[in-house]
DNA sequence: ATGTTTGCAAATAGTTTGCATCCAG
DNA sequence: CTGGATGCAAACTATTTGCAAACAT
């Protein structure tokens, strides 16, 4: 388990050549706090509370710079427009992080994952899908030239 | 495996209460071609080369319906904001269909599944993220009411 | 000093809504 | 006929871009 201190965290800017603003300290321990999904706009409200002056824009933008740094992650699909899947069967995806490509695919395994014991009666299941991220073939191929 | 025909279209709409247009049966057999994940935008111009007179609009809604319907379906989490996940540990998602809450969960099991012989070699994979989709306890109170 | 970051404003993109007209049942 | 569906336009919402001023290094 990684720790995240402060220190941490300027190191890591430090790393990607990033400078050290108050914004991007407050916008980090925001959302370090946020134990939810939070959006830029619920984000930015919180901050608000304690830096009245920070603007929407420079927590949206720092918030997709957390993300490039691999601080944080963006929740899968959100904010692209929205895409459709003609295939109503159970199957499960496919996802290149280089081009953004959805390639379905199917197996019994994944269909049939036993649903965690914690989570039975608390949650009620309807679909199991999994979704494998990486790099496709042909963007494997693009970057090797 | 369901078959997928145009009288079975015609079917679930009357089951729906939905009138049979040309413009859904163009939509229909679009939708069904289309082997990746289009965005409704795209079907819209892929549509528009055979009927030159439909609107995006109704390409869109009419999207909406038959995802409504359960002909297709909506990869998930798009078309929303985007969300961020302060979260960067590998974990899994319970997704509440009803209120759209991301509920994070931790499995060692699910984190070690074993990627199919077909994709490996072909995609590199550096993440397996496992999503279930269903109803959160909350709504399932909210339903009984 | 200087190059990045910020805040503001404007532009863009995507989605949704309202409504008059049209058409399937 | 009649209610749902369509097409157009306008309204919204979210996201991105450009740029001058401010700030970290």
């Amino acid at each position: 388990m990684e720790k995240r201190t402060l220190d941490e965290f300027k190191e890591r800017c430090k790393a990607f050549g990033l400078k050290i603003t108050p914004q991007r300290i407050a916008i980090y321990q925001e959302i370090l706090n946020s134990s939810n999904h939070p959006s830029a706009e619920a984000i930015y409200r919180n901050i608000r509370e304690a830096h009245p002056n920070i603007s929407f824009d420079t927590v949206n933008r720092t918030l997709l710079t957390l993300a490039e740094m691999g601080f944080i992650q963006v929740v899968e699909g959100s904010g692209d427009v929205r895409r459709f899947d003609s295939n109503a069967e159970p199957h499960h995806h496919l996802r290149c992080n280089q081009c953004g490509a959805i390639i379905d695919f199917y197996n019994r395994k994944y269909d049939q994952l036993e649903i965690p014991k914690e989570i039975q009666g608390k949650f009620s299941v309807n679909k199991i899908r999994v979704v494998l991220e990486g790099i496709c073939s042909s963007c494997q191929e693009n970057l090797k030239e």
